[in-house]
DNA sequence: CGGAATCCTCTTCGATACTG
DNA sequence: CAGTATCGAAGAGGATTCCG
């Protein structure tokens, strides 16, 4: 069981040894959202083979990327998680997920989708370099889903829940207005104007929230 | 020739699905470095069968990140170049590179390396933000090569010479310590530090320049 | 029952030979 | 020089079986 190589010396090369095979990104995108079990896992991921999660797993964790952790709820069984390793190839997933936006288009007939992945893109897609002075909590309110976020220090972080006595920005609007301004396809003021949007608390905040993410004109 | 595809409506996924394929990063990276015809590539690919090769150039050119281009200095022939969109991979290149630099480590026995590798990671160890106040033209001598570098507006610009009526620091010392300033092992400081660096020039500058790379500590 | 190894088929890869 | 054709080897995908 040797793995491949690209044989080069380059650090690109050496990355895409450990993470450049089919599924390992995936595999990291499911375990960015959480611990995961065995069987979790093969069910996030479907088309991929059981030996193959196998595989890939030992290999992921003799390169220090996973490791077995506890899951919480459930005793007895052992998951994976990542390691601080594993947690900085967050620049490559964020790199991958903006550049890959412009690909989604309209769903394909067959396209699985689960929300755990919007989540994902949701905090890839935050940026901190434009999240100057927008530090506060924020609930965003789409169709049934609500999302409660924290922004601090530029940078954004997805609750249970708000903490007692804080004071939230609420956003509420049709889910498909609020997810075109996240991908960039309209941009926060067009938003905003259109009235489609109602707010709970600073508009201003609101409005700095909605700017932190891509602008259509890029 | 169906496209093997994910099948998830997920912006990692309809990424990897267009660069997730052996090889495909690669084929970036070189042409990173400038055009390339289709020898050259194979060349600096060793190990891609040529027959991949002219199926990967084939998709990339479908899907719009490269394009066939005129290769100056050769008359006739045709090569491939990337196009914007291909360029956008820049952020995830540049992740990739950052986070393997860790898994370099000696060279192997078999390792192949070639120095445009060495430009290409140059640049994406760069770090803009660290750029502040260093504006400037820059030489950078080590063993028997020689970098001509430019940074503007925290933008880092590898020339072929320097302009007339610039003022340049010279940084000359071993390539073996300035890689190691240059890859996050040694800190600027230690480096500056240890004698074995002369600076021609604002030292000031020098130091500045040298900070732009990794810290150790991180 | 969840976790993982085994088998078998199909696709992709890699190397070489070949063609415009 | 720029690709196409071919074929053995390796990897992926799916079902089933084994283990605790």
């Amino acid at each position: 069981m040797k793995r491949r190589s690209y044989r080069q010396y380059c650090a690109l090369a050496k990355a895409l040894d450990v993470v450049g095979e089919r599924w390992t990104l995936l595999m990291v995108r499911e375990l960015m959202i959480g611990p995961r079990r065995y069987r979790e896992l093969l069910e996030n991921l479907p088309g991929m083979g059981t030996n193959l999660l196998a595989a890939r797993l030992k290999e992921l964790e003799a390169q220090g990327l996973i490791e077995r952790a506890a899951i919480e709820g459930s005793a007895r069984t052992q998951g994976y998680a990542l390691t601080d390793r594993g947690q900085e190839l967050e620049p490559v997933i964020r790199g991958l997920i903006q550049w890959g936006v412009d690909l989604l288009g309209a769903p394909k007939e067959d396209d699985l989708s689960r929300p755990e992945w919007d989540l994902v893109a949701f905090r890839m897609l935050f940026r901190p370099e434009l999240a100057l002075k927008v530090d506060g909590y924020f609930v965003l309110r789409a169709d049934e889903l609500e999302l409660f976020v924290q922004v601090e220090a530029r940078r954004v972080a997805l609750l249970d829940r708000l903490p007692r006595d804080v004071v939230e920005t609420v956003i509420e609007g049709p889910g498909a207005l609020l997810r075109a301004v996240i991908l960039g396809e309209t941009s926060s003021d067009e938003a905003l104007g259109s009235g489609q949007i109602q707010i709970k608390g600073s508009k201003r905040q609101a409005k700095r929230f909605l700017a932190c993410f891509r602008h259509p004109s890029e």
